[in-house]
DNA sequence: CGGATTTGACCTGCGC
DNA sequence: GCGCAGGTCAAATCCG
């Protein structure tokens, strides 16, 4: 059914190492995301690289598949175990924790958080070690598919309050936050963001930093970005100024399949 | 029975 | 140096 996304951030990734993420400045912007230690298995105190690649999906997207709150990821091809769940300050909505498990020794990470800014969006990071080699599930490795994307083993189990989507919180303070780590998708349509050629289906939107774009982005790629449509606009000018959000743009090219890494 | 989810505790990094 | 917040681990529990 659909509702079930293709998002596979990790393609093209290669490129991008945490020099690429650097807000400008060589200093990490924050402790969010780039503090991914890998588990107490790897050098707890060493910091790999990771990248991160911040995708937002419409939350009823998610929900035509399944209802389970704010931490219901969208299922992808991919098979991702829960391994924690932590309520982030300043959100009214906890931050879900999930690990790559389609394959074993999958690096792959992502969190899964509701958008305080607009409730009605899911907000994924997902991290990848930028220099280990993923094991590129195929499409065939469609294990997820029956196990595929956190699945939905408990339909409802899934407790969660839920507070009540606020309005309209902080904006800017919530795209700071998300735009400061966020990675951007700044590759051809065809190969890296080629996975996001399945979420379109859902009409996802990307949020880009206003960094990336800075450091990265060229004519050449802000061709990449699609222009927001009405609906995009709107929705996104009640958020006022975003200093930190400065690129919304939704894609609608299809595009296969693409190996996670 | 095996695997996934839940939840509390612990650890690490950052800011003040 | 201390406190805060985020991220991960691990045991317990649940579901298929």
């Amino acid at each position: 059914m659909e509702g079930r996304f293709n998002i596979n951030p990790f393609i093209g990734e290669q490129e991008e190492n945490d020099t690429t993420i650097e807000n400008g400045s060589e200093s990490p912007p924050s402790t969010t995301f780039n503090d991914m230690k890998m588990t107490s298995t790897s050098s707890p105190k060493k910091r790999r690289a990771m990248q991160k690649r911040v995708v937002s999906v419409p939350i009823k997207d998610v929900e035509g598949s399944r209802l389970k709150g704010e931490s219901a990821p969208p299922s992808d091809s991919w098979a991702w175990r829960k391994y924690g769940q932590k309520p982030i300050k300043g959100s009214p909505y906890p931050r879900g924790y999930y690990r790559c498990s389609s394959s074993k020794g999958c690096p792959a990470r992502k969190q899964v958080e509701r958008s305080s800014v607009d409730p009605t969006m899911l907000v994924i990071t997902y991290s990848c070690e930028h220099n280990h080699p993923w094991p590129l599930p195929s499409r065939n490795n469609h294990h997820s598919n029956h196990h595929n994307s956190t699945k939905p083993a408990k339909p409802d189990t899934q407790p969660e309050p839920e507070p009540e989507p606020e309005p309209e919180p902080e904006p800017e303070e919530k795209f700071t936050d998300l735009g400061d780590e966020a990675l951007i998708m700044t590759a051809s349509p065809d190969d890296q963001f080629a996975w996001f050629g399945d979420m379109e289906t859902t009409t996802s939107t990307v949020l880009e930093s206003p960094i990336f774009a800075d450091t990265s982005r060229s004519d050449a790629d802000v061709a990449m970005f699609f222009p927001m449509r009405e609906e995009d606009e709107s929705l996104f000018a009640d958020l006022g100024e975003l200093p930190e959000c400065s690129v919304v743009f939704r894609h609608r090219n299809l595009g296969p399949e693409v190996p996670i890494c």
